[in-house]
DNA sequence: TATTAATCGAGACGGTACGTCGAGTCTTTAC
DNA sequence: GTAAAGACTCGACGTACCGTCTCGATTAATA
């Protein structure tokens, strides 16, 4: 008989020696963070200035997150409400809920820019972009993915779409917006643009 | 009679004294930018790298381009093909025939990374981004206006269509798939854009 | 009769409860901070470094050396021979006892760089100081002075000598070599240094 | 003929384009930099610390000292008084002329100080350790090497000696003075030196 | 034909930020 | 209570760029 199998003595995955990360320094990097692509955009974004406002020492700031970029995408990220799955009959409506929270996310302060600094972040960092393009992958990609195989089924929409390509028409005004307009997304974008990609997908 | 013939004194214009500007150098300079934006990208673009490459001093750089994105919004005007406008009955091929230098321009080489950078450029600074902007209407909106008049005129698209939501549609996805997917425009891409739109704005 | 005796509850001295400072760790860490002053120095001497080689914790150093020079100091300590008193006739061989570790363990290895440091380290902090004048005084200062006492007792010498002036001339020549020359001491040190003494000091 | 025969157009090693190194700056670094020995001493000496006080960047210290122990040294020289050649007939006092500017130097405020970081600098760094040597030989080895030569051939010291071991015996005691003691030279001490060397020496 | 004003290269300057390393303190788990 | 492990804030390291400046050389219109 094994110590496992008796029992008692069995060591699940023992937590390793000394302090854990600290949850405070991790909200005041990110809150930092927000504040600092605000202030200065991604191009003259500053890690020295984020760790004077943050009371946090650059150390802390590099060894958990190697690359700056993905700070950003992170701060940027945490600012996007989570997103409610609509049982809604409207397949527009449902389709609109998906991109809904980047229309009211950026409309609250500054924080269109947060997210034009983490997009561009995103095209300039290799890390930045994966995590940016993972979350996008399950918050918008799978959802619409559903939604659209659905109404395939039904013969609502055509069957030979491209789930990249709808993904691609139905954000691609919002990035072009936040980045070059740099401007909030106008009240109704979401709902416009969902309207946009069901006839773009018409049978 | 104009002022210049009343009196010997005039000085119409007068050019000044010293040597011109060197267009040796500008090219030069123009040429280390792209260079530069393909190794570096926006955010680490170095004006000192690009003056050691030229061989030019930064005090030419400074005193030519007061700000930095400019340059490379003028470094990447010099890629895009000139556009040769087309007198096809195919309206759709009119379109894609605006868009056509971007797909075209940004297959060779390097050449997508540069774009990228000046559309970051022009995101990041007020002066490139007006340069840019001022690009794109003389080349994209001002041609498109013309092309769409005459087809709302022949009712081959509804009459209440938005000039600037149209540039939008036509070239967003462009922008995101330089920005954020850090990838040359693949082939057919302008025709195809150039069909979604037209879709888009039918009666 | 003494308290202990007294009462039963009385706790004559009682070791403190837990482990005893770990005599392991202590050797390890003096070891480490050898090589440490042999490797960098004492201005770029490194506790996380010495931490590291010795695998022991930064807050044990920090427990028993509160300042890094004492560190130096006890580590080079620990190098120099012990001293056999000598009880030859010859007071020059007797003063040359005195002095003839340094020479002796100088030329060990790289211990005139570990000796050199210490110095440094003396020289820089206030209690590595004092340490280092303490060994002096009982090793050097003490034994010296009963011997010339002895000589001027038999008018070998003069009578009018300063201690602290005869010890200041038996070794500044040895400093001198370790510091500003970094080099071992050369054979025969020891005597030379005894010589010139008693030539100075004749009467 | 050549144009350098031909007299006036001859271009002697023609100055090099651009600015010149500037004074102040280096010597506002030298002043700061015998600050921060005096505040901070060898070990913790600051560039940076040095770099604000000074109101230089950083960039300008490393530029023109690629090591601190050179700067350090430098500005110790800096404050010795330049050695005034004594045609004394008395011997003695040529000598101790020669240690003399050691002793008054260290006694204007902080000088000891500085010279002990000096001291500690040439010992570090190898560069440092250069110049400092440099400078003893021409200012102290040279000047005594004549004296004694002078003072063999009359006989009055004795033949054989070494000049280094002279040197060693003439201003060893000053550097244990500095460094082990962390104190000024005591009035009188050139004097007193230059006996004792002779004493030694003699025959 | 000189003078003069503007351009060019080179590069030094005071600054700010980079990403890394070490100091000294504190927290957690093991023994 | 001691030890190892290691996260924390702070500050310095030596390097790279920023945007400004000074300098000597060059070039073309003016005097």
């Amino acid at each position: 008989m094994t110590e496992d199998s008796s029992g008692k003595k069995t060591k699940p995955a023992r937590r390793r020696q000394g302090p854990r990360r600290s949850e405070a320094s991790r909200l005041a990097i990110l809150e930092a963070t927000r504040e600092e692509l605000v202030r200065s955009g991604w191009r003259k974004f500053s890690v020295d200035s984020v760790a004077r406002n943050a009371r946090a020492s650059k150390q802390t700031i590099y060894r958990w997150w190697p690359a700056t970029g993905s700070m950003c995408v992170e701060a940027a990220i945490g600012l996007i409400p989570s997103v409610t799955a609509s049982t809604s009959s409207d397949t527009a409506a449902r389709i609109a809920a998906l991109i809904q929270p980047f229309e009211t996310g950026t409309r609250n302060g500054n924080a269109h820019a947060v997210l034009r600094g983490a997009l561009m972040a995103a095209g300039d960092e290799k890390a930045a972009g994966e995590s940016w393009r993972n979350w996008m992958k399950s918050n918008i990609r799978a959802p619409l993915r559903l939604i659209l195989a659905e109404m395939a089924a039904k013969q609502t929409i055509r069957r030979d779409y491209d789930i990249d390509e709808a993904v691609n028409l139905l954000i691609s005004p919002a990035w072009h917006n936040l980045i070059v307009m740099r401007a909030p997304l106008k009240d109704g974008f979401a709902r416009e643009q969902a309207d946009r990609l069901l006839k773009a997908l018409a049978p």
